[in-house]
RNA sequence: GGUGUGGUAGUUCAGUUGGUUAGAAUACCUGCCUGUCACGCAGGGGGUCGCGGGUUCGAGUCCCGUCCAUACCGCCA
């Protein structure tokens, strides 16, 4: 046996015990006559100690250890004569009987401690490094938390976990597929799944109605903070639902693992469910940060026919209203005017009106607008005295950008942007398609099954971008967690959609013929959602980036930097998958 | 594919207008130290200034190219 307890468990009870600990060495603090050792595992870190009457070997020894060695320590438990608040095995230590050196250590290329001095680079290549730091343990330890809390509570609900094949099919529609070769079949390709979307409905056909799965997806696009190309989901279907039922059930999941894994609690009141229409209107975007208010209001009507050609050119005027910062100097009015006005946002200028704690008002635009208009703009924004209004115009599409991303900055410049707290929503009412002008079609928004809200189905004739879709987001603090829809189970409306969408039938057949061909079997209606699930941990531990919430994770180039993934394969490889057709 | 930021000691960074031998902190090594827990004190070693080219009497510094990292835009049904 390597030991008796772990790192972070002893405590004053377990003083006059006998113990041996094993783990690695944290940092050595040699004081001469005396050395302090702290041991780390995953459960905490204990200070080991070896006094002047220890025999000169094991000084010897203690003095030799350097970080991270792996070390088995026995001795007995006594009281600290200064203890260490910070650490929970703070009223203890251990004085050591033997020592004994399990695995030497390099001197680390970084410190493994709570704050590393290493950069994010050097820390991917050393991931078994940085994941034995507190702060990546803590995020492993949270990630399987929420896992364990969601299967727990599905698992209660009656889902049955099944799983999904990597190898399937590539499908030109939505992300690019990354793609598998296969020897067996010459120049033929497997795709690993963007979601289990078609293998959870045929599930469904197949009587299994409520299914769920936590499950890898990949998708090859470009990375970002939040986006990994292999990430986790949370995917779920259910049959016999209608969009209500669905929502219902994911809330109280959503409300089960707030509760068990970080103590939140929302209240009986239901979460806020917002159609897509209403959260581009008033936030300018389809996953509004509800923590702060600051929404958006039209000013169109109100700011054409003064004279200002700006405005009376635009199809579109909006604003925000700046609680408390009428006192913002022209710099940071600047500051913000570059900010929006950057090439990623696109804002051809910014609008400001101060209100005076006086109740004055000033502007940039005081040449065209008399005091009174402005008020009038204040009062239907709601300003008080002691606010700044900051008015932009131009297509009505680039306004409300515009808009959203400037209140997001002032959101969290104001410091309304609180990690600790927490806003969730459903948007729902999504549109059921999205008009692409380079290949002049329109493409499904959310993705090709999901049906059609009924009493919007004759407009699919007549103006099909008007058609909304039983969709629904589930939106938390302006991140997309998860998203789902109720699907389509009627062949014929589907055969339909795959027209809307520019399939041929054969095309729709090659692709899709396997879904549709299960329909005529016996669909039952369905619906479900998906959770991404590396986006709810970071949600959870309150980081942006959800990198730190995956064990081992794929740099900004989608690279592996410590096993040096992706990398080129031998010749002979490349001709047992390639080169049989031609060499037959 | 695009834009911004960065690349200097093992690590995190500073480095002025282009000018002597490129610095600090930390880590590492040696010595001293009986209550440390960011231990302390003294000393020491450690640099292809990402890479390639150019301008210049002289380049960490300026210019061009390139690679890498990172944030964002496009993209992500």
């Amino acid at each position: 046996m390597y030991r008796t307890h772990t790192c972070g468990e002893l405590r004053a009870a377990d003083i006059d015990k006998t113990v041996t600990l094993a783990g690695w060495v944290q940092k050595v603090r040699n004081l001469g006559a005396m050395t302090f050792i702290d041991l780390r595992d995953r459960y905490g870190i204990t200070q080991l100690v070896v006094g002047e009457h220890a025999p000169a070997p094991l000084r010897e020894t203690a003095g030799s250890l350097g970080r991270e060695f792996v070390i088995q320590a026995a001795g007995r438990v006594v009281e600290r004569a200064s203890k260490n608040p910070k650490i929970a095995t703070g009223d203890v230590e251990i004085v050591l009987d033997t020592v004994r050196v399990l695995s030497r250590a390099d001197t680390p290329p970084f410190t493994v401690e709570e704050n590393s001095d290493g950069g994010d680079d050097l820390r991917m290549r050393y991931r078994y490094l940085d994941l034995r730091r507190g702060p990546l343990q803590r995020n492993m330890m949270l990630r399987h938390r929420m896992a364990q809390s969601a299967r727990g509570f599905l698992d209660r609900e009656g889902f049955l976990e099944i799983e999904t094949p990597f190898l399937i099919k590539s499908t030109p529609e939505g992300a690019r597929d990354f793609v598998v070769p296969s020897r067996m079949n010459p120049n033929e390709f497997y795709a690993l799944p963007q979601s289990p979307q078609t293998f959870k409905q045929l599930l469904m056909v197949a009587g299994y109605d409520k299914y769920f799965q936590i499950v890898r997806c990949f998708r090859d696009e470009d990375l970002r903070a939040d986006r990994q190309p292999e990430f986790t989901q949370i995917d779920c279907e259910m049959s016999f639902v209608e969009q209500a039922d669905v929502l219902d059930t994911f809330e109280r999941m959503a409300r089960f693992m707030f509760g068990e894994t970080i103590g939140v609690e929302f209240g009986a009141k239901p979460f806020r469910r917002m159609p897509y229409a209403e959260a581009m209107a008033r936030y300018g975007n389809d996953k509004p940060d509800l923590r702060f208010g600051m929404e958006i209001h039209e000013l169109t009507a109100m700011a054409k026919g003064h004279g200002f050609g700006v405005f009376d050119d635009a199809e579109y005027v909006g604003a925000i209203a700046a609680a408390g910062c009428a006192g913002y100097t022209r710099k940071q009015i600047d500051e913000l005017t570059e900010y929006v006005k950057r090439p990623q946002i696109g804002a051809k200028g910014l609008v400001w009106v101060r209100i005076e704690e006086s109740g004055e008002v000033k502007s940039s635009v005081d040449k065209f607008y008399s005091p009174e208009v402005l008020r009038g703009w204040a009062t239907e924004l709601g300003a008080s005295p002691g606010d700044m209004i900051f008015v932009v115009s131009g297509s009505r599409r680039l306004s409300l950008r515009v808009l959203s991303e400037l209140r997001l900055e002032l959101g969290e410049r104001l410091g309304l942007r609180d990690k600790s707290r927490f806003a969730p929503l459903w948007v729902v009412d999504f549109p059921l398609l999205e008009w692409d002008d380079e290949t002049a079609r329109f493409y499904a928004m959310h993705h090709p099954f999901t049906s059609p809200k009924p009493e919007d189905i004759p407009m699919l004739d007549t103006d099909p971008g008007a058609v909304r879709a039983n969709a629904y987001d589930f939106v938390v603090n302006g991140i997309e967690i998860g998203g789902g829809s109720i699907r389509i189970f009627d062949p014929e409306l589907q055969a339909r959609m795959f027209d809307l969408l520019g399939f041929t039938p054969e095309q729709a057949q090659a692709q899709f013929g396997f879904l549709m061909n299960a329909f005529r079997f016996g669909a039952p209606p369905h619906g479900g959602i998906a959770f991404g699930f590396d986006r709810f941990c970071s949600l959870f531990g309150g980081a942006d980036s959800i990198r730190d919430y995956i064990a081992f994770p794929k740099n900004n180039s989608g690279r592996d930097v410590m096993i040096d993934a992706p990398g080129t394969i031998d010749q002979a490889q490349l001709d047992e998958l390639f080169l049989k057709t031609v060499t037959a």
